[in-house]
DNA sequence: GGCCTTACAGTGGTCTGACCACTGATTCCC
DNA sequence: GGGAATCAGTGGTCAGACCACTGTAAGGCC
């Protein structure tokens, strides 16, 4: 209770009160799972008004670190990560180009997480690897059913890489990945050699993991990115070709 | 019967303000630089009242769709990836021994970006990156303004490598890692060969940019990273080795 | 006595109407 | 003509009231 003091005014109302709960937040007074003071009490302690309040409030709560429920109270949320995903697709609309980037930010986090799986994944986790490696074999004709499984696949191996930070960055992107995704594989499906080429790619990826050769696992998934694009680029190029003949 | 509705126009006052902005910002009724009506004639047309829709509105400013200035009015805004810097402070910060992990995602966009870096670099970002290191070399013994210089050149690089996607993540995770560059460098300044090799290192990363050489410019920053933890550990064991004789 | 219903207190949700503070342009005085 | 005072429009803030939802405790029915 005491620690709740009046220091900086120099900021606007609705600053000062955002700025108390962000501090809150980071220094770890508030915990997840906790429970706000009433919204009364609250604005009397802040010395705001309730609605002012509110606006620092709800405004957390879109921004997905409170919960907010009407005739309970609010809740410090840890913060979600569908927030980001939201955000990032939101923001595409906008601004179309930075798809390629992403696969910029998606090369480093999965390149680093394949890295720690080597040294960290567990029995379970390579089975889970695993599996999803079958499911990629069963799916390879299918464009919707293959992309979601190839997303799988590469989703396990960062988890498997126990990295909070990493699965949360990867998390943050996820969304975008797995549409483009599906696009991909419908871009791609066509190709000739491109099924064999997959389930190659993958296993070796898999098996590098296995063998718990961290440079050697980064390798092949960097190749395995760059060769992805090769497909793509060369399937483009035919698609254009094919264009005037029909 | 009427407890049975369709989902979606069961939503709050609120929800459904912000959910008009969102639609809206979204197929393009609103365009960015664009100015909203003033509070009073939007809260009369939408039906709610003005605080209600000011909830909304600092909600979306929060997000980085608005921008609202006292006096003139509420601005539509190019969405601004810079919020997620904040976005990932919080989230990243309510995990307690995260610092340690946090470093795994800077390696990965560190490797990531310098690896652009060697394609993409410019004469005057080499430049750039040359004056850190040069402003690194002349800070060694002050733990606080070489952390910073130490800091700077590794964001150079980053900047170096034209990645937007990975800039931004780094900007994310920026605020964390300045805390604990100072921190390192209190606790290593006084190990023996720190300093030699601290400039060795950053040169040698600085000459595999300017090689273009990305495969060596991954392996000397990866390396650098994992040199850096052993110093650290060898000086804590120091440390605690001393602490007995005193 | 046990279960269901009801009433109540506490909480967020919303509204009204007022006043303050900032911005920009207009007007007025020198 | 130039600078300062003025004013209208806008966001910023406030107080107090009432509504709607939730969980619980008191009360009534079986």
């Amino acid at each position: 209770m005491s620690t709740m003091l009046a220091e900086g005014d120099d900021l606007s109302g609705a600053e000062k009160v955002f700025t108390f709960f962000r501090d809150a937040l980071l220094n770890g007074t508030l915990k997840p799972g906790e429970r706000l003071l009433g919204e009364r009490e609250l604005s009397l302690r802040l010395s705001v008004s309730r609605p002012l309040l509110r606006e620092a409030l709800r405004s957390l709560a879109m921004l997905g670190f409170l919960d907010i429920r009407h005739g309970k109270g609010a809740y410090v949320r840890q913060a979600d990560i569908n927030v980001l995903s939201d955000f990032f697709t939101f923001s595409l609309a906008q601004q179309p180009d930075i798809l390629d980037d992403v696969m910029q930010a998606r090369i480093a986090i999965e390149c680093q997480a394949i890295r720690l799986a080597c040294e960290r994944a567990t029995e379970s986790d390579l089975k889970r690897i695993g599996s999803k490696l079958t499911r990629l074999m069963d799916t390879l004709h299918d464009p919707i059913e293959g992309g979601a499984a190839d997303f799988a696949f590469h989703q396990a191996i960062v988890e498997a890489g126990h990295s909070e930070a990493l699965a949360t960055l990867y998390g943050a992107i996820g969304e975008l990945l797995r549409r483009s995704h599906v696009q991909r594989r419908e871009v791609t499906v066509s190709e000739p050699g491109i099924v064999d080429y997959l389930v190659e790619a993958h296993r070796e990826v898999f098996l590098s993991i296995v063998d718990r050769n961290s440079d050697a696992a980064d390798r092949k998934l960097r190749d395995h990115f760059a060769i992805g694009d090769e497909f793509r680029r060369r399937s483009l190029i035919s698609a254009f070709a094919r264009r005037p003949q029909t």
